[in-house]
DNA sequence: GCCAACGTTGGC
DNA sequence: GCCAACGTTGGC
């Protein structure tokens, strides 16, 4: 049984083009500073689970394609570099207080799934990317949500 | 660039 | 443990 994801990357800093551009369309996702996506992280996301791939404050916001998750959760060593924007003095290599997954490049939508169009698809009212205020970057799809997904980037070409 | 919503921090 | 202040996210 694999599970749905999605994950929000702003594209000017990381683009579902600069994970298909990375060595083996492959790229971990550190970075992750918040406890309730670390949770995720550390004991949910697992290989084999769909990523949808979400781009956030660009123009048009938007669910772009998809990946997969290739390792599971996993210490985040951006947290142990002083160097780092990431490092975190809390955090060591023994007990991580930060974690996260790799992920590799499936497939980017040819019609994007756009933020206005996903508010309009019935069924995804309680998706958690269209609450209001929602400023988690890994959230849960149910698995009825990404069917609709699916089913609408299919429909989009 | 603005602002609402949220998460985190820190004083008490 | 409460809550005000602050910093950040993200849609517009």
């Amino acid at each position: 049984m694999c599970a749905y994801w999605l994950f929000k990357s702003e594209s000017s800093v990381f683009s579902i083009a600069d994970l298909q551009k990375s060595p083996k369309k492959t790229t971990c996702w550190n970075g992750v500073r918040n406890y309730q996506a670390r949770n995720f992280f550390r004991d949910a996301v697992r290989k084999g689970d769909l990523v949808f791939f979400y781009h956030s404050n660009t123009d048009p916001n938007a669910i772009v394609g998809l990946c997969e998750v290739v390792k599971s959760g996993y210490g985040d060593y951006t947290a142990l570099d002083p160097d780092s924007e990431y490092y975190d003095p809390k955090s060591t290599k023994e007990n991580p207080l930060w974690y996260m997954v790799d992920i590799r490049f499936k497939e980017a939508f040819a019609k994007p799934l756009t933020l206005d169009q996903l508010r309009h698809i019935p069924g995804l009212e309680n998706f958690r990317l269209l609450q209001r205020g929602n400023r988690l970057s890994v959230l849960p799809v149910t698995e009825t949500e990404a069917h609709l997904l699916l089913a609408q980037a299919k429909a989009n070409t």
